[in-house]
DNA sequence: TATAAATCGGATTATTAATTCCGAAAAAAG
DNA sequence: CTTTTTTCGGAATTAATAATCCGATTTATA
């Protein structure tokens, strides 16, 4: 096994980058997200609550009911979604698991790791969820063909 | 949560950097490889005879058993026991969990994660275990201290 | 050859992550 | 105001990973 993300947290970037994709105006149902996605219905259901409850999406309950982005996209990163679910640990903590892993203390790829891990974190904080709008679109189009 | 390697490997490769800069000669025990790395015992005992089935080392039974490398430290990458322990499927899966990302059908991040994997990759392929030993000495020094 | 000290390996338990279930509450529309 | 359709939220279940237990086997040595 190998994971760089929960699965919730790949699932909520997923979600993210389809609502920041799918923006005509109104809001989406969580069924016909899981279903776009390929993500079980229940399980969707449970992320998009937390994110709501982070503040990156908003819901609207009842009939009509549905989600979407809290805020522009041009204002939504990647990292928030990865922050809100998975926290920041990743970025934090050291690859190879050994306790006390800092400058004064490192491990063994401690500095090559931690280029790594900057790179990584930018990558994640640089682009807005706008930027991936076209992407998005067209891997969507594709998973359920 | 978030996580790169799982326990098993992160341990693994702990305890093939701590065996390659242990080479006096001969043997260690399961319990004093365990003390220092901070393993939980019969946990550290099950990867080890893991990596021994898969060639990276071996042991040696009864009494004044213990483990050491199954080649000369100049012969072995941290790669090898990431491949041996959790695979390398880490750097052929799409980080957000998209199914089938590929080059033709790629993800939104598809493009700039796929460097940063392969940055990784090189990293954990290009030195081998005889270049960690000054570092891996220090940072187990300062371990149980 | 008996004893002590180690690994071996299979089974078990514990913990955490992933997923599902379901009844309650909300809101639109007939 | 009743029905329909949706989110809400808490509990339960399942699956995967992490960790432990313990008796059997191996080997050195007294």
């Amino acid at each position: 096994m190998t994971v760089i993300f929960s699965k919730k947290c790949e699932y909520g970037i997923q979600a993210v980058l389809y609502l920041a994709a799918h923006l005509f105006n109104g809001v989406v149902r969580v069924d016909v997200i899981a279903k776009d996605l390929n993500i079980p219905k229940e399980f969707a259901s449970k992320i998009l609550q937390s994110l709501r409850d982070h503040g990156i999406i908003e819901s609207k309950k009842g009939k009509t009911g549905g989600f979407n982005l809290a805020k522009p996209p041009e204002k939504i990163k990647l990292i928030d979604v990865v922050e809100a679910i998975d926290g920041l640990d990743v970025f934090n903590t050291c690859v190879l698991g050994f306790p006390d892993c800092n400058p004064d203390n490192p491990c063994p790829v401690h500095d090559k790791w931690g280029r790594l891990r900057t790179e990584a974190f930018n990558m994640l904080s640089e682009e807005t969820l706008d930027q991936f709008k076209e992407k998005t679109l067209l891997k969507i189009k594709m998973i359920n063909k």
